[in-house]
DNA sequence: TTCTAAAATTGAGTCAATTCCGTTTTTGTG
DNA sequence: CACAAAAACGGAATTGACTCAATTTTAGAA
């Protein structure tokens, strides 16, 4: 009956306790050692569990490391929600932001690593929990993108005849492969990788603006 | 003195064989039973040499899929370059002939699980051979496609005042990232794939054609 | 042809993720 | 409280990528 949390009961309690001290331990060995560096040993006895226990509640590595790009993505998406509310008048800016505040979010928990190894993971077990969270999470980036626009388009400052969903596409299809490059690169700047973004923008922004 | 290929000796006669051998073996494996599947012990016995050979010859079981890649995808950017010399009279079609062609070819040789694999490791490893080379392989796919620019420019089909450089990696990128989309599901068709990246385009062409 | 150094090969050994299954803990019922 | 079924735990065993030191093969000089 009851599907989600559930907090009576002490299997319960425990369950999302442990859960708790796996994803600590995780988060910050990933932090310090690296993802590889990171054996899953040493973050069951840091959790205080068996390694038994860790395929009990996450069914591989890779899934550890997606919970906790789900939290940084989803907190990422909430503080997008603003500027969708409340857009700078202006298409360019507009974007700028929005775009500004994804990438200037991201490397606030994971560090590039750590988006490599979750950009591997993702395509390469599509159809594993955290394959299937991280496409939906780029679903809701798109979708807030996409949101942006319709925003700019009721205000008067978007043409009215563009195709808002593809063009949410485009620009979230562009700054992603850009992040991914970015994250590559270990030496590349945040603040270059914006200036890159905002130039290949400001074609869709000539294109599209009233 | 001589750096490359000089054929003469058993020794380069040799390794040039043991490469082919193990190519070979390799890409009908990742083939038949999937990268995972795919075992460096059996693909050391399909090639008839050991296990220590291999890692003399590549330096992780991803490089001999990287080997594979780069074969592809400089066929994929052979075939583009008739498309660049003689292009559609026109923007949209142009663009649509160029990255047809890139889709189209590139489920020659590599399976969608393959391609997976393949975009995984270049993320992970950015900095190993094959993850050089894939990045390399990229930039040469985003120069053809600027060049195509350049020359629709030429030709007076699209603005001169374009930057074509920034237009060149907004089109490729957003290509890239609705390939990668593309090959995490196995479902998704080709046509699909064309048919969502020209619509996309379409906003960039109603943008930049004179 | 013979010999030596350099290059290449080999496969047993190491390391770490994942699996497996016997044991322990929790829950609900009488 | 006692008990049986269900759920969760633990950690030893398995598996497969990768390493390394010993051995074999080749190249080139004498």
């Amino acid at each position: 009956m009851w599907q989600i949390a559930d907090m009576s009961g002490l299997r319960a309690r425990q369950k999302a306790d442990r859960h708790r001290r796996i994803i600590e331990a995780a988060a910050a060995l990933f932090r310090d050692t690296g993802y590889e560096g990171a054996k899953i040993e040493t973050i069951a006895a840091q959790a205080e569990v068996s390694v038994g226990t860790i395929y009990n509640y996450y069914q591989n590595k890779g899934d550890i490391l997606g919970a906790i790009v789900s939290m940084e993505v989803n907190e990422v998406l909430n503080a997008g929600r603003g500027v969708v509310a409340n857009p700078p008048a202006n298409v360019g800016d507009a974007l700028d932001t929005l775009l500004g505040i994804y990438i200037e979010h991201s490397l606030h928990y994971l560090s590039k690593e750590m988006w490599r190894q979750a950009m591997a993971i993702s395509t390469q077990l599509p159809d594993s929990p955290f394959g299937q969270a991280y496409t939906a999470l780029d679903r809701a980036l798109t979708e807030q993108i996409r949101a942006l626009i319709a925003r700019l388009q009721a205000i008067g400052l978007v043409r009215r005849d563009i195709d808002g969903q593809a063009l949410g596409e485009l620009v979230f299809n562009n700054m992603n492969m850009m992040f991914i490059e970015f994250v590559k690169r270990d030496k590349a700047k945040i603040a270059e990788l914006r200036a890159a973004i905002r130039r290949q923008n400001r074609i869709l922004v000539a294109a599209i603006a009233v």
